[in-house]
DNA sequence: AATCTTTAATTTGTATACAGTATACAATTA
DNA sequence: TAATTGTATACTGTATACAAATTAAAGATT
């Protein structure tokens, strides 16, 4: 067993993710790279790796000589970024639908139903296994790629949908295209999977927090 | 008029992406940073930055504490490159089509018919401007980043197809390509510029040079 | 002769010091 | 008082020194 020591730039890139992902990082807030160091006790040159890195994942903006700050795009850029997403994932579904495993869906189909309880928190995980299971059986790594790096950039806005009085609804809908999903039914498997993604656009419009 | 001199890193990503697209660099080829930094005079962490962004375009490999290394593809990815690419850029086309300027496709045409001379060399930048031109107008910012990327990726393998003896046919199927996209004809379109893509992979498969 | 161990050399990862530029604020002039 | 210029500060861009790790080689042991 090889355990793998992550470097230290690799470390703060992942937090650094995790904690824009969360929220914690509010969007437009501008940063430092010695305020990094003192935060994650590191020096210069693996903090300027994580903002690179984060950078290009399109979460942080460098400004040259200027600094850095998280990205805050406009209401419209996000939708932007939505109708990207859904169109480049329904391309990988049409590949997808046939080479998924059943059970893997079977799988998320049960974690779906076993959700009553606390259905708020952990449906972003199905949400995030359905669509990676579709990144990953399009059988074309580049496309793979390009879905992962989409659906990180569009992370920070997701949150915004658990608290949605909707749920029930949502949960519903995701029911029923891994069933067309399973009944290998691709047209109404686009058109759910497209509503579902449109959805998280529709959601971010009703609020206008942005 | 304010001049904007480029960062050292910038200037050195630059120059190397010049060097892998034309393929003075070769793929496969294992280089160590401080190679780097005698050829462009530079120190390390602007040599460093460069090589980051290099590998943000998927042109160069990272392997940690084992150096970096041009990307090269087997020729099965490269083949999922140019499928992956074909996809988007029609997703791209589809929102295009409306929004070109008739002008700009005009312009374009005219310079494809007077490079008759010349044919070999002029064809990629006709070739870039259209690919360009696509991706400037779908309309999604998103999208046309995808597709610039996916452009500088693929680039390398380009070369390939100038010295195919066809060039008369690829000509003019770019022309028909173009005529139809100034008749709005959206599915003729389609069909010739997803053959288009697919053409470069044709060519890479006959020459089996990978 | 082959293999395992240890050591040396090369190269990346990290820290830090220095230089240059942009921003903010103060001072001077119209 | 307003505007412009000068100055100070803060932060990024760059260079370099040091630490850690991997690779390769040399040596010892079986």
């Amino acid at each position: 067993m090889k355990l793998k020591r992550y470097s230290l730039a690799e470390q703060a890139y992942r937090e650094m993710l995790k904690q824009i992902i969360s929220g914690q990082w509010q969007a437009g807030d501008k940063m430092t790279e010695e305020s990094l160091c003192e935060h994650f006790k590191i020096s210069r040159t693996p903090a300027r790796e994580a903002l690179m890195s984060l950078t290009r994942d399109g979460l942080v903006e460098r400004q040259p000589r200027c600094g850095w700050r998280i990205c805050s795009p406009t209401t419209e850029q996000v939708y932007e970024l939505f109708e990207c997403r859904r169109q480049i994932e329904c391309l990988a579904l049409k590949s997808a639908i046939d080479n998924i495993p059943e059970e893997k869906l079977e799988a998320l189909k049960e974690a779906l139903l076993s959700e009553t309880e606390s259905p708020k928190r952990i449906s972003l995980q199905v949400d995030d296994d359905l669509h990676q299971l579709i990144a990953d059986h399009c059988g074309n790594s580049y496309l793979k790629n390009i879905l992962e790096r989409l659906s990180r950039q569009s992370s920070p806005f997701r949150y915004f949908r658990t608290d949605s009085d909707s749920t029930e609804k949502i949960q519903q809908e995701r029911l029923t295209l891994i069933e067309e999903m399973l009944n290998k039914n691709t047209d109404k498997a686009l058109k759910l999977l497209s509503d579902h993604i449109a959805q998280g656009r529709k959601i971010l419009e009703d609020r206008k927090t942005l």
